[in-house]
DNA sequence: ACTATGTCCTGCGAGC
DNA sequence: TGCTCGCAGGACATAG
């Protein structure tokens, strides 16, 4: 399942191979619930659009296009998002650098990914839409489980830090009266964007904090750990070229490494690599939650 | 306003 | 061997 750590990489691929390609035409599938816009709308938006650049917001792709200029007419601006309580509004720049621009966003849900092939290659099973690029080669998204959703805006805004950028005062004032399992309020795209299942579980368990602890009793020195390890988990993962599980692999198809390092994520029953006591594994959140009962408390 | 839960979707592995 | 069943989970809708 993409998070952060993977997404990032996925960027990265996508932003070597085509930043500065351009899109001549576009075929997208019949799941209509993989479109967050009318396919109408994307195919005009994308089709002899220019790649700018590739961003990452959260779990989010963001493609930066410059339309053709047969496709100047503007997109509707990105509905306005409920804002979290606690976020402060940003100082008041309208849309962003890039608003005049179209994005070409994309979220992978769980099994989402995205090639970058050459025309001919063997079309897998599952993809939803097909980007002719006019180096010749296809950006392609296969998504079999179809939790992966795409859409054309504007001024693409999102909810929620970066958990990389955000210092930790404002970390802190995150959880801060909240009755939620930390857990839960980490897996919150409203409050940090970026992290899912696996790297909450990785993140508490290098915190030694347990998933159920109410996220509003965590000590200062608790959401200190616990900043901390979040920060060290993604960046190692992101080293590391993400996690593979299941059906996760970058734009070249090679699998990421980091699923070596997981200490609890997966390992229910295992022995505790701190401790040797067995990893326990509950739900919270309706999620799989792994955690060390001695080390975690 | 916050929190909890059900829903979507397919592949895979367990169990018989 | 081949079938059924249950599980995996990100984001969103809905209910409490």
């Amino acid at each position: 399942m993409p998070e952060l750590p993977e997404v990032e990489t996925i960027r990265r691929g996508l932003a070597q191979r085509i930043v500065g390609d351009r899109i001549n035409s576009v075929w997208l599938g019949d799941k209509p619930q993989t479109f967050k816009s009318p396919p109408q709308e994307i195919a005009t938006a994308l089709e002899g659009a220019h790649v700018c650049d590739v961003r990452r917001m959260g779990k989010h792709i963001v493609i930066d296009l410059r339309p053709s200029k047969r496709n100047q007419r503007r997109l509707p601006e990105a509905p306005l998002e409920r804002q979290p309580v606690r976020a402060k509004r940003a100082g008041g720049k309208p849309g962003g650098a890039s608003a005049a621009g179209t994005q070409w966003i994309i979220h992978l849900g769980m099994t989402g990914s995205l090639q970058v092939t050459s025309a001919d290659a063997d079309i897998l099973k599952h993809t939803h839409a097909i980007a002719d690029l006019a180096s010749g080669r296809q950006l392609r998204f296969v998504d079999p489980r179809r939790f992966g959703r795409m859409w054309v805006t504007s001024g693409f805004e999102t909810c929620g830090t970066e958990p990389l950028h955000i210092n930790e005062d404002d970390f802190a004032r995150i959880f801060h009266g909240r009755a939620t399992p930390i857990k839960s309020a980490l897996l919150n795209q409203k409050l940090l964007r970026g992290l899912g299942n696996i790297y909450a579980d990785e993140s508490l368990f290098r915190a030694g904090i347990r998933p159920r602890r109410r996220a509003g009793s965590l000590t200062r020195q608790e959401l200190t750990r616990l900043y901390k390890a979040i920060r060290e988990v993604l960046t190692e993962a992101i080293a590391a070229g993400g996690s593979s599980i299941s059906d996760y692999f970058d734009v070249e198809g090679e699998p990421g490494l980091f699923q070596t390092q997981h200490r609890v994520y997966g390992r229910g029953g295992e022995a505790c690599v701190r401790c040797g006591t067995a990893i326990k594994r509950i739900v919270v959140a309706g999620r799989g939650t792994h955690y060390c009962p001695k080390c975690q408390r």
